[in-house]
DNA sequence: TTATAATTCCTAACGGCGTTAACTATGACG
DNA sequence: CGTCATAGTTAACGCCGTTAGGAATTATAA
């Protein structure tokens, strides 16, 4: 066995142990504290160790934001088991609004404006995978045919956004707010349903 | 005339000028670019004078906060005028988005989580007061009554403020944006006029 | 084994940030 | 005219992200 792998293997580790310990900082301690010098310091490097992992402090920012995405990715597929359809979607909801809640840093920086918009819109793309997947087979269960799927889609995550941000920017509770998030949820639906041509379930089923 | 008065003048019209140099700079450039040192050299002082006028940089920027939220009222108050109470509402979702991508950086200071919680909630009540008001009217002018109102401000400002930021973090256009809080208001309006219990219109009328 | 090459890691430093201290003028008031 | 407050300055502190340069360690080849 070559050394070139065990060295590259120590790299690796390295490199996993900065995220890990700015991940710890960044939840622990807010953004204000997610500084170089501390996570190499946490990490019992230098500070100048740090950029022969990442090109900058950005770069390392967005293993955070994608780090942040996969650990929502999997709460969501979680909630996703629900059965009932419309139940479903407001657990995502809740999901969603409870994530915020919990990781609040995180949540910041996965949308943070400062971080790039292709890169962050690049990471988000499975979360927003499932919650297509979940309002097409609402959409299917109830016969309803959205004027604009991506549309639909666009909708309903603004406005999970949004009602998540009511609760991290302060101006509700999270219990409230997730509560919001169930309601808003559950009249977009409605409404949904209701503005379909009111056609009767066809006859195939 | 005691010269205090004009001293006091003084006063007053530089820290008004240093606000506005803030904003400017905060307009045409970004929030990178809204540093102590940047602003004093627009009003041509140096940095420590801007400490005589504002405790530090927090204070400065809620000032700029305190502005944007003005901005948006005047903005509200003019697309209030319409007469429809239905369209009124939608015109409100559209006006939202079009702040948000005419004043992005602007935008962006005025929903920032490190400036204080409860004085943004402060600034921000005038122009929530608009939307209560408009809600009412709407309500009122097709029978509906909310199970919740403050619950439906709440959803309705954060769906806005949700699908805003698509366009603001670059996930969607603006006008696309516009379309989308339009469509997302008209479909939460019909949820809650449909979730009403079917009652025709009453007697009185 | 030893000379050479490569890699790892550190210290020191640069420029910029928010902010404060200490000092110098300037103009008002007894 | 002397005194005193005030406005404004420069210099500095301790941070920040980032880079340069050198020392020490480790791998490779003769």
């Amino acid at each position: 066995m070559p050394t070139s792998t065990r060295r590259a293997r120590e790299r690796a580790n390295t490199r996993e142990r900065i995220i890990e310990a700015a991940l710890h900082v960044l939840e622990t301690e807010g953004i204000a504290a997610l500084t170089i010098r501390r996570i190499a310091t946490d990490v019992e490097y230098s500070a100048p160790v740090v950029y022969q992992h990442f090109a900058n402090k950005d770069a390392l920012v967005l293993e955070l934001v994608a780090h942040g995405h996969r650990l929502m990715l999997s709460e969501f597929r979680q909630a996703a088991q629900e059965p009932d359809t419309d139940r479903r979607m407001t657990r995502i909801a809740s999901q969603y609004v409870r994530f915020a809640g919990e990781h609040p840093h995180l949540f910041q920086v996965m949308n943070d404006p400062m971080v790039d918009a292709d890169e962050r819109r690049r990471v988000a793309e499975p979360v927003i995978d499932v919650l297509k997947e979940l309002l097409t087979s609402w959409s299917d269960a109830h016969d309803v045919v959205l004027a604009d799927f991506d549309q639909a889609c666009e909708i309903l995550w603004g406005t999970l956004y949004g009602i998540a941000s009511l609760s991290y920017l302060g101006s509700v509770g999270n219990d409230r707010a997730r509560y919001l998030a169930e309601q808003a949820l559950r009249t977009i639906l409605l409404g949904w349903r209701t503005e379909t041509p009111a056609n009767g379930r066809p006859a195939s089923s």
